[in-house]
DNA sequence: AGCCTCTTATGCTCATCAGGCATACATTGA
DNA sequence: TCAATGTATGCCTGATGAGCATAAGAGGCT
């Protein structure tokens, strides 16, 4: 079934002759006539009748004719799809991030991204660590939010950092400061995240660094139960800055190690050898900006309330 | 844009390497690989990133093979179109039929024969005479439903013949009779069709053969005027027995030539050079069965009281 | 009827192009 | 580093489709 066959049927049918369609499609008329025979001759189906000196449709050409001429609308179409696909500013963008990223970050922003680029779609899949290197790698998802860590594989476009907080309950003791030094925090119960979270491998290397035995009384996937458990006075959680803290009463402190806060590079990664969508490149530059202005989400609690007559859009809203 | 080109694209995206769509294919690696370079070439678009051995779609590349599939289904389900068409049980069928014909005939066959045949779609074309002639000839309609009038142009199938009957109100004075001679109705004011109906041009025809100067009261393209005028009394209306009378109050008698009804012959024609759609057959057939178990329509009014209990279905049905 | 015009059908030739083959090159895993 | 797997490219060939020339069919006009 060629489409130049089909589309000389048409032109036949249109015109009544072929000997008007060979001009209108600038072949020759011996040519044309040969494709309507191989066409009849393919389908087993007589499609015109000839009376008198012109080449009129059956009934079955007719409706056949019909059918040809939708599909070959959908073909032309089909051009015109590759041209704007061409132009860039529309298709599907397939992005990997860490729920909790997707929490504090993505939900808001995305609504106003959307406003932006109102022909991206973006597909969101929560993946975190290895579980999103091998989607990145296997091109399940065109880029992944993620902690950089310096792999060669991919090429990043750095974010603000994260750090390292600890959290408890206000009534909890844990010193005055903002800060709190590692070394300090093996006399606490502490609620980890699990191994899964880079910003726990992270904590994992500085204890090991300061040769601090951590005393776990959790280690859990999810943050909002660290949380919770912290805002009842059960231990102190230790969780990443991007975290949403806001719907809990807590106490936030800065870990720091050698008066250092301890910090990872944030970044948006996709693979090296699959050059991102155009319209990814605007998706970067508007996240980047959106995270500039919001993060941290979670400050140190001193810093809290200052921040909070800066920011409250994002400090204090429950709509999402 | 080709085919060829599409569906190796799929399957290539489909398989994830070029090697194992040219298994797949039946055809060599390379032309494979030329295919989808030409293609991506054609589009202006790349379609596929190199990762390590093997190739997986770019965002673009992922959107063009969802329409690629769309098109891809459009043109195969042709095939299947053009298989339905084969079978010959399937269509449309463009039928040309006079008004009176229409509305005695056709308006109760149609249902009947859109049970015994559901794929089967009829189109009607009211129709007479020369108009209906051209028509046929132009090709707009597939067969028409017409008086044979020996035109060797057309290939006929016989239908039971119609005739010229003669309709007054019960109160006029026409003889007893069942029928009546031509000649004696030259006394009466008579109500005719008009030139375009064949079943007055055979009333002229029959006039002149016996030397009547017939006395026209009207001339009219719409018998419902001539049966309304002659139910009141007006005079005499010649009409052809497919008129059906039932909604009127009418002495009907049958006008004859040297004591012979005047008959003309009935046909479904359709034009030699143009056989024929196979479903056209079924049509045919049934339309001759139900005419001859239905006709005539309109009987001399001694009969009808007879016919009237062997038919009631057809004569006193309101329905249409 | 005969001629002219318009149109389609067919035989032949030629050019184009797609596919096959051989092979070079790239990546990956042992 | 080698073997295995896969892709790209140069070259050749054969199939195919288009053009040209021409025959043949149909309609219209004188």
């Amino acid at each position: 079934m060629e489409l130049r066959r089909l589309r000389t049927f048409v032109a036949v049918a249109e015109l009544g002759t072929v000997s008007k369609a060979a001009l209108r499609l600038r072949i020759t008329q011996p040519a044309l006539s040969r494709q309507i025979m191989d066409l009849q001759q393919e389908l087993r189906l007589r499609l015109f009748d000839r009376v008198g000196r012109r080449l009129v449709l059956t009934a079955e050409g007719e409706q056949f004719l019909g059918h040809c001429r939708s599909v070959l609308a959908h073909v032309d179409a089909l051009g015109e799809r590759a041209e704007v696909l061409r132009r860039g500013d529309t298709g599907v963008l397939k992005v990997a991030a860490p729920p909790h990223t997707i929490e504090s970050i993505l939900s808001m922003f995305l609504p106003r991204y959307a406003e932006l680029f109102p022909n991206v779609h973006v597909k969101l899949n929560e993946a975190l660590g290895r579980e999103q290197t091998a989607m990145l790698e296997r091109g399940e998802v065109h880029i992944g939010i993620r902690h950089d860590q310096g792999d060669r594989r991919f090429e990043s476009r750095v974010l603000p950092p994260d750090e390292v907080l600890a959290a408890c309950a206000p009534s909890l003791e844990l010193g005055h400061s903002a800060v709190i030094d590692i070394g300090r925090l093996a006399s606490y119960p502490l609620l980890l995240l699990d191994q899964g979270y880079s910003i726990r491998r992270l904590f994992d290397a500085a204890c090991r660094l300061t040769d601090v035995e951590p005393n776990i009384l959790l280690e859990s996937r999810a943050p909002h139960t660290l949380l919770a458990l912290a805002e009842a006075g059960q231990g102190v959680a230790i969780i990443p800055s991007l975290l949403r803290t806001d719907r809990y009463t807590l106490r936030i402190v800065r870990v720091t190690h050698r008066r250092k806060p301890i910090r990872e590079r944030f970044a948006i990664q996709w693979d090296k050898r699959r050059p991102m969508p155009p319209y990814a490149e605007s998706f970067c530059e508007a996240l980047a900006k959106y995270m500039r202005e919001v993060l941290p989400i979670t400050h140190p609690t001193e810093s809290k309330m200052a921040a909070a007559r800066k920011r409250p859009a994002v400090r204090k809203s429950r709509t999402h």
